[in-house]
DNA sequence: TAGATTGTTAATCGATTAACAATC
DNA sequence: TAGATTGTTAATCGATTAACAATC
């Protein structure tokens, strides 16, 4: 176990570790091997047991991972193990569409507010969450004690409301507006544009 | 120039460079460095010079890159440059919000139609579009000329909408199912999946 | 001309893969 | 025990960055 420097691209493998197993328990499969696992994401044995022994030693030689035991252990590192808050903001087309997917999941991960500025929409129930006015963001976000904010907002509202969320005291932000964000260095943004990816999709054709 | 192998890394930019060029060409800026690009980007300049030489000499020596010219070229690399039909199947509320947002696309890719296998739902108007019947697909794509297929049905419909998009001819496929889809080899898939993208978000609380 | 900036080569950095001893 | 599979080191591969001649 090396607790040095733990790249990007094994933290955005981790989920994909956790949907996969989270599927295997369903189907009540006991132990995997990293070429098992492999075979089903399409990746290197090799990478996969590389990445999760940037954590501890999760297998045993012979027999491969606990698929419980491993669940439990990922969902630790990515902090699922928690309840984490989650403000949405932004309560249009796709900010609806989120919301109610969310409300799916079996996560710790829940939206527990939704605001938008449009005073037409205030009080309005989404996912069995009634939307609230951006004005109160900071006094939720506190109350709640939300750690994640997710914006759904146009892009030329997103920077505006980056700074209101920042400002709010959140350190995670998710991004669905198609611009850039400018963040303090301990404020981390990951962003999600599927207009990026259709145009990269098209490339390919 | 070197035609010889473009890595994914690189096509991935571009829209980037694309969306943030036709900002500038909105606020009427002419020309723009790469030291500009990357500043706003937050990216390497030499990288950016090395993603374009890619392609061919778009820029000049001491001047920088005509906005619009350089908007133009990256279009026709992303083959934007031409119309690309696109067939969205899966008309919940993802569905829903994703076609009416590429609506306000002033791009060449357009959503031209919009299936469901739900008997209910079909007839439907979404985006200004009347929700099809899924078995349709085959004859729809080659009616209407359709390259691009988008999926946003469940997790466990998925593989089964993917073979049915493959086998209609379709080689281009963004997945918003939370999925590994498996495919042909001259089929090309782009994931995107929020959920994974907070999973990762969350390591960094 | 002098200053700016490209395109490109070389250097660096980091991530992926192969190989294998350890061991269940 | 024999076969399987991990954790980890070493080798490879590829992507990013630095540097600079060419030139607008």
């Amino acid at each position: 176990m090396k607790t040095l420097k733990i790249s990007e691209a094994v933290v955005r493998r981790l989920p994909l570790y956790l949907r996969y197993l989270n599927n295997l328990q369903i189907i009540n499969v006991r132990t995997v091997s990293s070429q098992q696992l492999g075979e089903a994401l399409d990746l290197n044995p090799a990478q996969i047991r590389k990445d999760l022994a940037c954590f501890g030693e999760f297998g045993r030689k012979g027999i491969g991972y606990e698929v419980d035991y491993l669940i439990g252990k990922i969902k630790s590192i990515l902090k699922l193990d928690q309840p984490i808050n989650v403000v949405l903001i932004g309560a249009g087309h796709l900010g609806h569409a989120i919301s109610n997917y969310t409300v799916y999941l079996k996560d710790n991960m829940k939206i527990v507010a939704i605001l938008d500025n449009d005073p037409g929409k205030i009080g309005h129930i989404t996912a069995g969450i009634s939307i609230e006015p951006l004005d109160h963001l900071k006094e939720i976000v506190e109350a709640r004690g939300i750690r994640v904010g997710i914006i759904t907002v146009p892009a030329e509202a997103a920077q505006k409301v980056c700074d209101l969320l920042v400002d709010a005291g959140i350190h995670a932000i998710l991004n669905f507006a198609p611009t850039n964000l400018r963040v303090p260095d301990d404020v981390r943004v990951h962003h999600t544009d599927f207009t990026m990816e259709l145009h990269s999709l098209s490339y390919y054709l």
